[in-house]
DNA sequence: TTTGTTATTGCAATCGTTTGCATTGGAATT
DNA sequence: AATTCCAATGCAAACGATTGCAATAACAAA
């Protein structure tokens, strides 16, 4: 009945609304329009270019769901970020986002798409399970272990594809992809006492197992070199951070002459009340961060910081998962960080 | 085969591979147990029970690419990033990642997934029909118009659940929610000239109309007072924006005294160079910023920005959208800025 | 003319849930 | 005892693409 379409415009009688009108315009079979627009070799080429030239002319593109349910897979990694230890800090955390957006160039290039969860789970507690059991992403990315060590490990007995940007435990099961936070942490250490600091302190959140290992790694080497180290524990959300620093370094005051943060953002806030104090850095105190943000290099003076590198991290984790989603069970990758030094330590 | 997998709870002889199979072992029909799942009244106490118990047993979840499809809605939103002018600029764009994070919150709220996809439109026509088209989401959130206005003019005719973040033109057609840039640029300007300045820069790329409009707010006080104001053009992503700061700096050292920077960011960048340069601040030049984010108080001296209100802006967006996918066809929503006056200017 | 070969295409089952409609059984009503 | 009525469940047709297998046509070889 619809005989007469307009050759030129989009609109014509009745809509293309699946692979099954479109091959009845074409005149071949579902299937054929299928393997043309799927750009299967199967199909002759002059069939495939008429059936290529409708699907254009009315905008047509193949529903994804029931492809993806035929296929039994669905293209999309899910990246679950779960706020574990303090809700609202990777709101703003910097180096989560920038990860995450490198993930998504990563996967992006690969073919992937990007499923993002931020999960509470104190109020949800299945969340990995869920995340992972609706058939609705085809490998899971973790961004940081918070509080969930535990459950990731169980999840990852029976789920490969699964990758957890995180810190590495000896013996663990999961696979994590991480910088070493100990080596990050002896490396802050060594370069506070190189510069003179006889008594140190870390400042931040030692819950996180990230967080401390880098204290675990700035303690050894301490301990090694007879130096005083003591945490001063904060938390991560901005409003919060800076009335405990100032609190912090009241009571150190005079004391403390070299200071570990548990990460750039904890550093700058330090290097601001230490200058409203009047303390001079490095010469009174010497202060190191841990990232390497681009802020690191803008702080007056410039912020001296362990760097991770973000990219190669995103990287790291989307090679991983793939070799997984081939059904490899891939070892962990740990990534050294390395000391940027610049004037304040 | 797999007879001995955990001998208390969770196996038995075959694996639950889906509704039919949970149905066979509760005793009813696939229909009951889709029902009792999906928590509709239709359903005895009892055998709701009995089947939750069994799917808790077994640790069984529909599978929501089934679901999706024969529901014909995905509970996916869709949020596309547009790379236009500075393929890098978004990557670490504390901005946007922050709004993305809240736009995480707001949609998890309200039961939706997020979809993340950053695109580079000169290497992908249309991106956004691809988007749109599959019936992969069922809306769009566009963060940042980017250099794409026209394209998403285009689409927004036939698509109403699609809301923008962006700026606002007279008589647009694509439903956005933004601050008023152009309100912002006065309220910079205004403050500029009321702390002394009588010559102004503007500072940062003028192309995505989201910048143009601050600069044409100020310009439109600063014509207004007769005070000259002349655009100094940098692209956004941090290497090479610090090289072009130092050159701006350089050529319009002792001409310029109020600088107003499009971005906190290239703000922070500002303040360096210039406090290297022995220049003082706000003595000699006065620095306004945009946006407010938390390094804006950490900066020495703490800089003087125009606010936007994150939150509001992703509560906003996801508010429209919702409101468009019932149908309703809504009026874009156009956020003040607020000045935060600290100690730049 | 017959047979073999290859390149295309059609056929129909399948992925796993949802949901309108029909059916059942039991309680309530007359 | 007969009739209504309702809650609970079963039945089977969608949703829309994919794909193994069979069928066809076209052409070459014998």
């Amino acid at each position: 009945m619809s005989e007469h379409e307009h050759p030129e415009s989009e609109n014509t009688s009745r809509p293309v609304r699946n692979i099954t009108d479109l091959a009845r315009l074409a005149g071949v079979s579902p299937g054929t329009v299928s393997r043309a627009l799927a750009g299967k070799s199967l199909v002759n080429a002059k069939t495939r270019e008429k059936i290529e030239a409708l699907a254009r002319q009315h905008g047509f593109r193949p529903n994804q769901m029931a492809s993806k349910l035929r296929r039994q897979k669905t293209g999309v990694i899910g990246v679950a970020i779960p706020l574990g230890h303090d809700v609202h800090q990777q709101i703003s955390d910097t180096f989560f986002m920038t990860l995450l957006g490198h993930l998504a160039d990563e996967l992006t290039d690969k073919g992937y798409d990007l499923m993002l969860r931020r999960v509470i789970p104190a109020q949800d507690e299945d969340w990995l399970d869920r995340f992972i059991g609706s058939g609705i992403v085809d490998g899971v990315i973790v961004i940081g272990q918070s509080d969930q060590f535990d459950r990731i490990e169980e999840i990852a007995d029976g789920y490969l594809p699964m990758v957890v940007w995180g810190n590495h435990q000896e013996g663990q099961r999961h696979c994590v992809v991480g910088s070493d936070n100990r080596l990050g942490g002896k490396l802050a250490a060594e370069r506070l006492i190189a510069a003179g600091a006889r008594s140190l302190a870390f400042l931040g959140d030692t819950e996180p197992i990230e967080f401390a290992a880098r204290f675990a790694g700035a303690k050894e080497i301490a301990d090694r070199m007879s130096i005083p180290i003591r945490a001063l524990p904060t938390h991560l959300s901005a409003d919060r951070m800076n009335g405990e620093i100032a609190e912090h370094l009241s009571e150190i005051e005079g004391k403390v002459d070299g200071i570990f943060a548990a990460t750039d953002a904890v550093a700058v806030a330090c290097l601001r009340e230490l200058r409203e104090r009047g303390v001079s850095v490095p010469n009174s105190v010497k202060v190191i961060g841990f990232d390497d943000l681009p802020i690191a290099s803008q702080t007056v003076p410039p912020l001296t910081t362990v760097r991770q590198d973000i990219a190669a991290g995103a990287k790291g984790l989307v090679d991983l998962l793939l070799r997984r989603l081939a059904g490899v069970d891939t070892e962990s990758l740990v990534l050294p960080p390395h000391l940027i030094a610049r004037e304040t330590a």
